[in-house]
RNA sequence: GCCCGGGUGGCGGAACUGGUAGACGCAGCGGACUCAAAAUCCGCCGAUGGUGACAUCGUGCGAGUUCGACUCUCGCCCCGGGCACCA
């Protein structure tokens, strides 16, 4: 055995014999248990950041763990494809997506590979390959024969100098990222998939996914926003108005209806434009709604505006005309597009009536009896009614079921239930995705495209000017002849949402080589996946359409079971330090830590930082998440390179907990790669004295005890931190204990060397999921037949913990006073006179009077005088 | 703005079910080895007072529940994530 620990020696080895021998090569086996662990694929953006090593070397602690428990565990791995910044790349060096993708792919596959990944790579997957599009196309063309397909128009951004749909992401300042032009609002056609069919049973099952985080049900919960209300009809005191009779609303609140002093609809409700024609100045504002940003969080932040449409309608109950405006908060694609209003029950309201000093009237009561101030903000809570005639005294509850039961018998009100969540829009006007297998043809209209056509190859020879995608001036990719009249038709041209994509590809890795179908049998053995692992980010995107996908599949009969993910982590952000200059003009530019050099004061504080390049300061920008902003990206190849696969690995697992956000440390590695080398020399230099003779437990001496119940103590810890807790960082630290107390332990005796062999061995099965390289090696030289990753997970043995003496702590009124040593199984009464005798404790009681002893076995004892 | 997290030494974190706050590691300081340095090993390391035993304070801020609160309850402050075309 070397003597010395070289990771760029072992590493390659391990590797080497993990290819040979195809250990994670999973194949269906029913009589074993399964184990399918996830972690969510990388977008192939060219090199491995430090949130991906993290992702997966959680998931391959967890993957090596269930080997040793003896389960059959499948951990694959692939690449989600398509995504704007191909695009971008394109652009800025003309080198084509296609081209651009598949270099990344094969760099960032060697790059997982250095880092030793328990993958089985036969199953390796791109979202970008047609024989794995043609399957989502496949897939798309079922739901649109089941009606769970349709098209309507929303809003985008448009940038009208590119003329081109531009991502949020592209809208800086509410102008286009490349033409700076004013971007606007645009409606245009576009594909929807009825998740709303589907939104009470993805609702209903989150309270059957107890393996998932407590917050990411509460925000998909929140997301789907299932509200029971009231839709509402409003007659328009003028109708008919644009062909309308009346404005319809939806409201959860119907019980504040008395309060209603005004009503608001969208800027592109057809009554305001119908209002508009003629009326410049209400021309001039809709068209100012138009050029206004639409994500909720915009619209929930703005200034809230409006103006009056001159049109009223008749208020239901109390028969007075009441005002419509036209308000730049209400969106045309929530419920029906109009609002009532209760400014003095509704914060949005309040706000917006107390800037156009519109009527605010109360209509609920504290139910407390408590009095409202409505001249300093809206009351939201519920009470009980109060100006609301014959409603009046109830609550809002009774008033609720009240008023639904009399506007439903005169036919001017329905119950409803309302979703927050919209149909997923999946259609994007990008080349760089996965094709939309449909036709247009002008005289059938939309057509699909005939299953024997597809896979619908996107064209991967093009080049990318910025305007818009390539493929609407292809015409050998437009032109078609229509599938049901044959007259020329013309292909769609846009792409789905990349979240198409991603929203399956967990089943498809079970049969990924499998080209006569979508799925087959190999993804009812291995589905559902055990254990999901990846960023908090996709709480509520990812994780909904996967599992909305997953009903889909099972609807087509293609997958069992209702729900993808049975057990779900979520993995915190890797932050890291900034650093920047400022030049005259304020402008910042950012170095990386790597070329930085830190200054501490003789605490250790940073004090200051310079570059290293020319020794001037650098300003200190904060800690945050890694980023191409400000350049605080770390290298994993860089580190890699430098102390190897596991020290990086180790470094992850032991600076935080999985969940928590990880702050990058330079110095906090070589404190890891240290912890190597001492693993490595203290194997080796109780290997070097030859084989370790049989342990004989009964003739230990009580050091040797101590020290062997350590290990079993540790064994436990292990066991339950890395198989329940997955609190990898304390499972770490155990080990690191039990390390340091073993070189502590002088003595070389036959039964002290039979004691370090069985710690060696231990601390190498329990760190080999972690370090997987160096335990590789570690079990062959402790003289082991066999590799580590055929071993089992190691037992505690209860009978090592036991102790015939304990410490217990002694407090005065919860104080610490003292500590007292008592037999294990000591009577209550005996830790009693033991507690009261200690000096301090004594001493603190003073002669006082005990008036309560509180002992709580084996940990304390309190005294209250 | 709304929803979801988080806040503990110089730093990352530990304390799992209300029971010894600061495990483990990093940084720092002191020492051993060395001609020297690196590597390695040993010791110290929340604040204040005290030679010391020890005492007082201390888990973002303010209240509360409890024999006992980092942990539970209420109110506030700050930081991070998500908000539907970034993935």
């Amino acid at each position: 055995m070397d003597p010395i620990y070289k990771p760029e020696v072992i590493e390659p080895e391990a590797q080497r014999y993990w290819d040979e021998s195809r250990c994670f090569e999973a194949n269906e086996d029913p009589s074993k248990e399964k184990f399918y662990c996830l972690c969510m694929f990388p977008y192939p953006s060219g090199r491995l950041h430090m949130g991906h090593v993290r992702n997966y070397t959680i998931g391959d602690v967890v993957s090596r763990y269930q080997r040793m428990q003896g389960k059959n565990v499948l951990q694959p791995m692939g690449w989600d494809a398509f995504g704007l910044p191909a695009e971008n790349a394109a652009i800025k060096n003309q080198v084509p997506p296609a081209q651009w993708t598949r270099d990344n792919i094969a760099h960032m596959r060697a790059q997982l590979r250095r880092l030793g990944f328990a993958y089985d790579w036969r199953r390796e997957l791109a979202t970008c390959n047609p024989d794995y599009y043609r399957w989502e196309q496949w897939f798309f063309l079922r739901l649109y024969e089941k009606g769970l397909v349709y098209k309507s128009s929303s809003t985008v951004n448009w940038d009208p100098v590119d003329q081109t749909v531009l991502a949020n992401e592209q809208v800086i300042d509410g102008r286009g990222w490349r033409s700076g032009a004013l971007v606007e609002r645009r409606e245009i056609p576009q594909w929807f998939l009825k998740i709303t069919a589907y939104a009470d049973e993805l609702l209903e099952c989150l309270d059957r996914l107890p393996g998932w985080p407590e917050q990411v049900r509460a925000m998909q919960a929140n997301w789907i926003g299932r509200s029971e209300g009231l839709e509402l009809d409003f007659a328009l005191a003028q109708a008919p108005v644009a062909g309308y009779e009346a404005l319809t609303v939806f409201t959860t609140r119907p019980d504040t209806l008395y309060g209603v002093t005004y009503m608001a609809v969208a800027a592109e409700h057809p009554l305001a434009v119908h209002a508009a024609q003629g009326r410049p100045e209400l021309g001039e504002f809709l068209a100012e709604c138009r050029r206004a940003h639409t994500t909720e969080a915009a619209l929930e932040t703005m200034e809230k505006r409006g103006m009056p449409l001159g049109v009223s309608v008749i208020h239901p109950l109390t028969g007075e005309e009441v005002p419509v405006w036209v308000a730049n908060f209400v969106l045309m694609g929530y419920g029906t597009g109009a609002v009532m209003a209760v400014p003095g029950h509704d914060r949005r309201d309040w706000e917006f009536a107390t800037r156009y000093q519109l009527p605010i009237r109360q209509v609920i009561a504290p139910a407390d009896g408590g009095k409202v101030d409505l001249a300093e903000g809206a009351y939201v809570d519920y009470g009980v009614l109060v100006n609301s005639g014959e409603f009046d005294g109830m609550t809002s509850a009774e008033a609720f079921a009240g008023l639904a039961a009399r506007l439903e018998g005169e036919n001017r009100g329905r119950r409803r239930v309302n979703y927050r969540l919209r149909d997923w829009s999946v259609s994007r006007q990008r080349y760089w995705g996965c094709p939309v297998p449909m036709i247009d043809c002008p005289s059938c209209g939309s057509v699909p495209v005939p299953d024997e056509q597809l896979p619908v190859r996107l064209p991967e020879d093009v080049t990318l000017s910025g305007a818009g995608s390539p493929l609407k001036h292809m015409d050998e990719f437009v032109k078609v002849d229509c599938p049901r009249c044959g007259g020329p038709a013309r292909r769609e041209t846009d792409t789905f949402d990349t979240f198409f994509e991603s929203s399956w590809y967990y089943a498809r890795y079970c049969c990924a080589d499998q080209d006569q179908a979508m799925l087959d049998d190999r993804a009812r053995y291995w589905l559902p996946v055990d254990q999901y692992i990846g960023g908090i980010e996709h709480a509520i995107l990812h994780l909904l359409y996967a599992r909305f996908f997953h009903k889909l599949m099972r609807d087509e009969g293609l997958v069992d079971g209702d729900e993808p993910f049975t057990n779900l982590l979520t993995q915190g952000m890797v932050l890291a330090d900034s650093f920047y200059r400022e030049d005259e003009k304020g402008g910042r530019t950012w170095y990386n830590p790597a070329e930085v050099e830190v200054q501490r004061d003789e605490k250790g504080r940073v004090i200051a930082a310079t570059l290293a390049a020319d020794g001037g300061p650098v300003e200190l920008g904060g800690i945050g998440t890694m980023s191409k902003s400000k350049n605080n990206g770390v290298d994993p190849q860089a580190l890699i390179d430098r102390y190897g696969a596991d020290t990086v690995r180790l470094f992850t697992m032991f600076a935080a907990p999985p969940e928590q956000s990880l702050e990058w440390s330079d110095t906090g590695v070589e404190g890891a790669h240290r912890f190597m080398k001492r693993l490595w020399r203290l194997v080796q230099e109780h290997v070097s004295a030859g084989p370790a003779p049989a342990l004989d437990v009964a003739a230990l001496d009580d050091a040797q005890r101590e020290l062997r119940r350590h290990l079993h103590a540790a064994i436990a810890k292990v066991s339950d931190d890395v198989g329940r807790r997955y609190t990898f960082n304390t499972a770490i630290a155990a080990m690191m204990e039990l390390l340091n107390a073993l070189g502590r332990h002088a003595g070389d005796s036959p039964q002290d060397r039979a004691l370090r062999q069985e710690i060696c061995e231990a601390v190498v099965l329990m760190l080999s999921p972690i370090v997987p390289h160096a335990c590789h090696a570690l079990w062959t030289a402790l003289g082991k037949t066999g590799s580590v990753v055929d071993q089992p997970w190691p037992q505690h043995d209860p009978a090592a913990l036991v102790r015939d003496e304990v410490e217990l702590v002694v407090q005065v009124q919860g104080k610490l006073r003292g500590r007292i040593r008592v037999a294990r199984d000591a009577p209550e009464e005996a830790i009693r006179t033991a507690a009261l005798a200690e000096d301090n404790v004594a001493r603190f009681v003073d002669g006082r009077p005990v008036r309560k002893v509180i002992v709580v076995p084996g940990r304390l004892v309190n005294i209250v005088v």
